[in-house]
DNA sequence: TGAGACATGTAATCGGTTACATGATTCC
DNA sequence: GGAATCATGTAACCGATTACATGTCTCA
């Protein structure tokens, strides 16, 4: 088996997490559990099979850690091609499509881009990024106002938080740009 | 086949949609597609199976209209049973968990809380609802702090988005608050 | 000696995604 | 006549959830 050719957000948080450093089942489980790292499963059912899938296609080794002794552990290692389809995924351009469907993915993206990619990409994700919610929100907005007529009370407030998400989301990328651009 | 338990997001989607006015598969994918309600797929393969599911449990009928053209709709109503488990869906207490991991199915309930449920059950909602962010948020505040030392900067900036959109909740459930108090 | 953390898995089920498939109606 | 919209579905695949299953090690 080989070659699926996208990388689930679970899949994408495993390969994030096993390049900063070799880790188990366990180890990754205790990350999800623990952290408010996106917010990811973490029952076994999910994270072990998902690493036999990425090491039926390459993208992690997995080596046994102790293997004498009576609790051993498989630790996984980032292999060449897995650290290629992290770098290709972690470059995707940012598309509306993300912004509306894929915020999740998009700030789980974000710590690794920064620790894999450096900083000049990560301003650029972040400015694109940026540049998407902007050009959203009036969207959003022209929604709200054509529902005010209807009296929908309650839809209308509904439609007004996820304008606040978005204009916190597009803060929050301000502030981050501003002060990694100092770093330049 | 009859009785599963709990009702999916996409299930409450619908139902709620449904308990409005009666409506169509199209007329939901259409929903879905053209409104920014919730983010859902909104494909046929979804959608489609989704009511048949819920027709066999009894919770919505469908009846055909325009039986003898050549276009017919097949509209779906609540059933009486359909409503009491809507009801009982929206009544269900907001937790801490819920606040965790399912933020999206408290957004998209809380119109359908406002439009059946009424007022005061609004309040009560958003009041639960605030309280749970505000205690949710001080945890997230302590894994920033733990985490300045580890020199983990891109880490630093992902949790205090998340800090953020959680303050961003905050802010808009006491507004919205404090504007249907204002109704009493 | 028992609780809780360490450690890894499987099996059944359920439902979402993607892609395919079909045909009618309306409007230009 | 062709495009867009109306309208409903199925089939293959994939992966997440839930529950089950097993055994070790450490520390109080």
């Amino acid at each position: 088996m080989q070659n699926r050719n996208n990388l689930s957000t679970l899949s994408l948080a495993i390969l994030g997490l096993i390049s900063q450093r070799p880790m188990s089942g366990y180890d990754l489980r205790k990350v999800f559990t623990t952290t408010p790292m996106g917010h990811f499963s973490s029952s076994p059912g999910a994270i072990y099979p998902a690493l036999k899938r990425l090491e039926a296609d390459n993208l992690v080794a997995g080596e046994i850690e102790g293997k004498n002794t009576l609790r051993p552990r498989r630790v996984y290692t980032l292999t060449k091609m897995g650290k290629e389809r992290l770098v290709q995924r972690l470059s995707e351009p940012v598309t509306s499509e993300d912004i509306i469907w894929r915020m999740d993915d998009l700030i789980l993206r974000f710590p690794f881009i920064g620790n894999i990619l450096g900083l000049e990409k990560t301003l650029h994700f972040l400015k694109v990024l940026l540049q998407q919610i902007e050009a959203y929100i009036p969207s959003l907005q022209e929604h709200l106002d054509n529902m005010k007529d209807e009296s929908s009370l309650y839809g209308a407030f509904a439609m007004q938080h996820g304008i606040e998400t978005y204009q916190a989301h597009a803060r929050w990328a301000r502030r981050v740009i501003d002060q990694l651009q100092d770093k330049l």
